[in-house]
RNA sequence: GUCCCCAUCGUCUAGCCCGGUCCAGGACAUCGGCCUUUCACGCCGACGACAGGGGUUCGAAUCCCCUUGGGGACGCCA
């Protein structure tokens, strides 16, 4: 085979979902691994159901996820001259013809199929009568009566139907416009797509489209339909799982570097390995890892490979990922060193970008405020003598760094016979108003000398007022 | 109801195709411990699975059949 044509066709009624980024994340990779092209396609014949607010949300998470398109976007609503063209080569080559039967009798038949208990299906009744085109004429496919269609499917192996249990399917509706399982083959042919990777629940119509290549005189692409995501409860992910679109993981603080290593990895494996960059996606991904069988989406999991990820990734790269968080909360913060070292502290206790912020909240405010439970435990009155000597020998400090801080920590420790832990505690509190955070050496150089000194006297105040 | 797919720890999975090296390995979560100025990180350990039943075979997580369970599809949606 020649070069890789794979693609990703998303129709715009709703927003871009766990489940479809995962679809464009195999389709983009397996393109890249191979050196191929991705196409990207809008499939918008529902022109009730399609907007321009959908169009816009699936580029956006598209981008945040870094999936570039080598060809498109194509717009299926731009190409209908196309699939006009095929629906009369079809007619003219005997496969396929007019319908008349109303929806009605239609639904009618369905729903006695169902209760009688058979597959509903379009019972033929037009088919050899040589109908003309008229106002409320569907166009059918002629679809083999007997015999079986095959897909050869690269991550379920072969899959047998029985040409028995298909049926005349609609490919052109009365108001003109063609259906779905048409346009797809139509478009796949003309954009010369050899390789589809979709979720598994197009397997049922693919012995459709396998007739339709067939009766056009085309050769089958590479099939491969991989499992879908499922929910805690596993069935379907859907709005009842919670967040669904892959933006609101980003809003939430995900890298889409987790995203994608996440799902990709859901469904797919390579040997042991847990994390990847995007690089090594490209290098390894390939099909014959995929997994048969659905995953259920887990967000410990997710979380800890962005927490993975969020270690991985050097601070002045994370930084412009982090500032519109620390925006939000109204810090403020810029890009630069100030922010690189504030990441540098936090990069290793935060699961997600919005935590991290959070946590950074010390590091910009201008006036702390006490946690209650932590006052009560660490802002005694003892506490107010180990202060004291901490701000006179701070003071008087020539050089602001660890070194020198450790050596001032050391010395009140001797002073006051006190542990480190019964001085350390007090001065978090008072530089960070929380009883947990980053090493308070690192914390202090960082913020500086002026800044500690303020924090310090301010909370010596504090208790100060407290014990009277 | 009919058709299609799937089945290893709670979850994601390795192993299955080419049976023995698997009283089943890794990761997340959970629980212990170590490290430590706190919280994390890190490290060490524990818990925990071949859905059930029949075959085939000297031997089956691996091959075959059945049952059960789960998912998906049955539109003039995509």
């Amino acid at each position: 085979m020649s070069i890789v044509i794979t693609r990703f066709p998303p129709s715009p009624t709703g927003y871009l979902h766990l489940g479809g980024a995962r679809t464009a994340l195999f389709n983009w990779f397996y393109a890249r691994h191979t050196k191929g092209r991705f196409v990207l396609r809008i499939e918008d014949t529902d022109a009730v159901r399609s907007t321009q607010e959908s169009v816009d949300a699936i580029f956006e998470a598209l981008e945040w996820l870094g999936i570039d398109w080598d060809e498109g976007p194509y717009f299926q609503s731009q190409r209908f001259h196309i699939y006009e063209e095929y629906v009369q080569k079809l007619i003219h080559t005997g496969n396929a013809y007019y319908c008349t039967c109303s929806s009605e009798k239609l639904d009618a038949m369905r729903q006695l199929a169902m209760a009688t208990g058979g597959k509903p299906k379009y019972d033929g009744s037009c088919r050899e009568k040589g109908l003309k085109k008229s106002c409320d004429s569907v166009v059918r496919f002629r679809a083999p009566l007997s015999g079986t269609t095959v897909i050869r499917d690269v991550v379920k192996g072969n899959i047998v139907f029985q040409n028995s249990e298909q049926d005349d399917f609609i490919i052109q509706r009365s108001d003109g416009t063609p259906t779905y399982n048409f346009v797809v083959v139509v478009d796949d042919i003309t954009m010369g797509i050899n390789t589809i990777i979709r979720g598994d629940d197009h397997v049922n119509n693919t012995p459709r489209q396998i007739m339709l290549y067939k009766a056009l005189g085309a050769s089958l692409p590479v099939f491969g339909h991989v499992p879908m995501v499922l929910g805690k409860d596993k069935t379907r992910l859907s709005k009842r799982h919670g967040a669904t679109s892959v933006t609101a993981y980003r809003d939430m603080g995900f890298l889409p570097e987790a995203m994608i290593n996440y799902l990709i990895r859901l469904g797919w494996s390579y040997g042991d390995q847990e994390f990847f960059t995007r690089e090594e996606l490209i290098e390894k991904f390939s099909l014959e890892n995929i997994g048969k069988s659905a995953g259920v989406f887990d967000m410990d999991k997710l979380l800890s490979l962005n927490a993975d990820h969020i270690k991985a990734t050097p601070p002045s790269m994370l930084s412009s990922h982090l500032l519109p968080f620390l925006k939000s909360k109204g810090y403020c913060a810029e890009q630069g060193d100030y922010l690189e070292k504030v990441i540098h502290t936090l990069n290793a206790r935060s699961k997600t970008l919005e935590e991290m912020a959070e946590a950074a909240r010390f590091y910009y405010a201008d006036c702390i405020s006490y946690e209650p439970d932590a006052v009560a435990k660490f802002f005694k009155p003892e506490a107010v003598k180990p202060l004291k000597l901490l701000v006179d020998k701070i003071d008087g400090l020539p050089d602001f760094t660890i070194k020198s801080l450790e050596n001032v920590f050391s010395s009140v420790m001797e002073i006051t016979e006190l542990k480190l832990g019964k001085i350390a505690q007090p001065v978090r509190l008072a530089l960070t108003g929380k009883s947990a955070s980053p090493g308070i050496f690192e914390i202090m150089e960082i913020l500086g000398k002026e800044q500690v000194l303020t924090r310090l006297n301010q909370a010596i105040n504090f208790i100060l007022k407290l014990s009277h």
